[in-house]
DNA sequence: ATATCTGCAAAGACTTTGCATGAGA
DNA sequence: TCTCATGCAAAGTCTTTGCAGATAT
């Protein structure tokens, strides 16, 4: 199979098997998790929740893990300034679809939005038609955050 | 004076005095180095670069005034991914303006760009308008960031 | 004069690595 | 069976903190 290496389209769930990649149980359990949320969960954090259902499961496993998901292009690592990597479920899940952030500087809170992206496409589609030929880079992922105060924090 | 929590106008080389910041040797260095390079510099290349004209300096120092300049307004932080901060004069220097980031994910370098900003910004207009009135949200700053492959790491 | 800043050393936090055991195909 | 995955412990990196001495205004 050619895409252990990430190259290839991302599988979902239970399609480990055939890129080399063994579906095991501490694996199958991290994917559970990240499909039943739509919090921006931590390493930490999955390795809390997946310890209810798997106490035995390791902190490294779960570092493992999620480096092999972001690396198959499964999952999105971000981060939101607060010193920890947070990881999300790409689209295509009974996820929320394609969606950006708003990060809230005074409390740490994550907002999803998903407005303007319409726009946003038509942007990028420019922006990737002209870098690529500008600097002949090949565009494969973008990030689109936006930074400033909640409703409660722009109170205080 | 109004803005030592960093809400106020960003100020320039020289201009700490009145904002209660002092203006100290190491501070002023720190903001050279950052005033004469394009380069996307980690605390620990500014502590590189200052220590050769301010060799007692120490890397504590760079952590702090950093923040400090951050805090102000004066600098933006970024993560490239690469598990180390990286620091950049915000517009208005000597600098390149206003500008977004390529990150080659195969080398890890970055490409400046400032293309299409005028549709970018009309863009973000209309979004920090809606997520401001759907949320309440007040943005204050964006970040936009491309990953993909440089033209060296395509061919291999 | 005095509140702020600095440098050193130590601590902290997140993440990665080594290695022997255990488990999937 | 045989390779790959796991868990524990230890190490690695980047960053922050505590504190006494130095400095700017």
């Amino acid at each position: 199979m050619p895409w252990k290496d990430g190259t290839g389209p991302p599988w979902l769930h239970g399609k480990f098997k055939g890129c080399g990649y063994r579906m095991t149980m501490p694996r199958q359990i991290i994917l559970d998790v990240l499909s039943g949320t739509t919090e921006h969960l931590s390493a930490e954090d999955i390795y809390h929740k997946v310890h209810s259902a798997y106490p035995s499961i390791g902190l490294t496993t779960v570092y493992r893990t999620l480096e092999l998901l972001v690396h198959a292009g499964l999952i999105h690592k971000f981060d939101f300034g607060d010193g920890r990597a947070r990881y999300e479920l790409v689209e295509g899940s009974q996820n929320t679809g394609h969606h950006h952030h708003l990060v809230c500087t005074g409390c740490g809170g994550i907002i999803d939005y998903a407005d303007f992206i319409d726009q946003e496409i038509e942007l990028l589609k420019k922006t990737e038609k002209g870098l690529s030929k500008k600097y002949n880079f090949k565009i494969t992922n973008h990030l689109i955050q936006f930074y400033g105060l909640c409703a409660k924090c722009q109170k205080q």
